[in-house]
DNA sequence: CTTTGTGAAATTTTTCACAGCG
DNA sequence: CGCTGTGAAAAATTTCACAAAG
């Protein structure tokens, strides 16, 4: 066992995941669970109980062998792993339609997050007001940035405008980056990237459709040389 | 080459990246290039030259060698293979700041499909217009889906009702779910779910900020026995 | 000479299986 | 017993390296 919580490298997959945990054991929380086991976890979160006994092992095991988890111990590490307890602060680049409904989207307070800015470079849109927050100009994010300490930005514009908005954002001093926009963002430099693909996860959906679903055995067969 | 265009299993990552090489291409089009190589594709598209020779593999070979990959001719070969030509109905579940956001969005003609409803369980909502579409209430959703054919559905609606919402889908007779609550979705039978997990990802971003891509060796050192 | 197509190696991620603790 | 933690096996994916084609 002495392997766990190095907290050295734990794979993409598996931070993936570790958020879905999170969900999951919040609301067990809320309906006053104490413990759980790997398979409910499991179940509930969309994986698999030996892959969520993996997926824990990279930063620390919080289990009772016979028993499970227990439910706030595990949401504590994992918010530890995850996020710290102090709110992080976020912008939003781009007060179009979707960063609009972005900006009114709930779920980042509980999520630790406090959006404490909305930019945009068209003008027009300067001034106005969402959730409270006045959209500013984009010149004004480097501002920002050092006013806030603000690392993450997500990205809400136009294909066109993606990389340019980007350049900005590390050249304001953003170190991650949330992109909407259907295009790959080359990442500038010191700066994380990360897509968020709507109409290529529909293709996947639908290419998936086209072929291999069918429920029923699948009918593989075609084997080539390959 | 032989096994080359057996069009059976090509794997998700792949996928996920042919349609960002789709955008690529497009864009090569307009600026009338005729021809492109793995290198420039594989910048362009932030994967690498190998790794796209080797996605093309998967549903045929279309470059000559010493060349490079004709665009058009590749990009009616990816538009074969991701989608069809014909224009795929598609409805958006859910008529709140999201799916309206999402409605709006207008890169779906250009992708290939067709917004053909708006669906939302709240009645106070249902009567809207968004893009010249009224919204319905949900259980109009199944006669939709047998007048349409349609089978891709984008759920748009808050966590405590995703499931409900997919269930509906599932009944109504969907068959793709492209899902943005943050929480798991279980597939309804025959469904195939897949997730949009914006704070999710904005988990997986901060956790990388936090370790892992300081320039540098990491400032890890409680290196506990676990 | 350039660039593709592709086996084979390397790497990453998941699944398995079971020892060990409560 | 039940359930965790984890090495080892398996599977999937990416990278490498190079032969073959134009």
């Amino acid at each position: 066992m002495g392997s766990a919580s190095n907290g050295r490298k734990i794979p993409e997959p598996t931070l993936a995941r570790l958020h879905r945990y999170q969900v999951v054991l919040r609301k067990l929380c809320r309906a006053h669970e104490t413990t759980v086991s790997s398979e409910r976890l499991g179940d509930e979160a969309g994986t698999d109980a030996a892959l969520v006994r993996k997926d824990f092992s990279y930063f620390g095991c919080v289990g009772q062998r016979g028993v499970g988890y227990e439910v706030e111990g595990l949401l504590a590490a994992l918010q530890g792993t995850l996020g710290p307890s102090e709110p992080r602060p976020l912008v939003i680049i781009g007060a179009g339609p979707l960063g609009t409904a972005l900006a009114g989207y709930a779920g980042f307070e509980m999520l630790g997050y406090e959006l404490v800015g909305i930019f945009d470079s068209n003008p027009a849109r300067v001034g106005h007001h969402l959730r409270g927050i006045r959209v500013r100009h984009t010149n004004e994010l480097p501002a920002a940035v050092v006013g806030t300490g603000v690392q993450l930005a997500i990205l809400a514009v136009p294909a066109a405008r993606a990389q340019e908005a980007a350049d900005q954002c590390g050249q304001a001093g953003l170190r991650g980056l949330l992109s909407f926009a259907p295009v790959h963002v080359k990442a500038p430099p010191g700066v994380k990237v990360r897509q968020m693909d709507v109409s290529g996860e529909l293709e996947i959906l639908n290419y998936q459709l086209k072929c291999g679903m069918t429920a029923g055995p699948l009918p593989f067969g075609t084997n080539s040389t390959g």
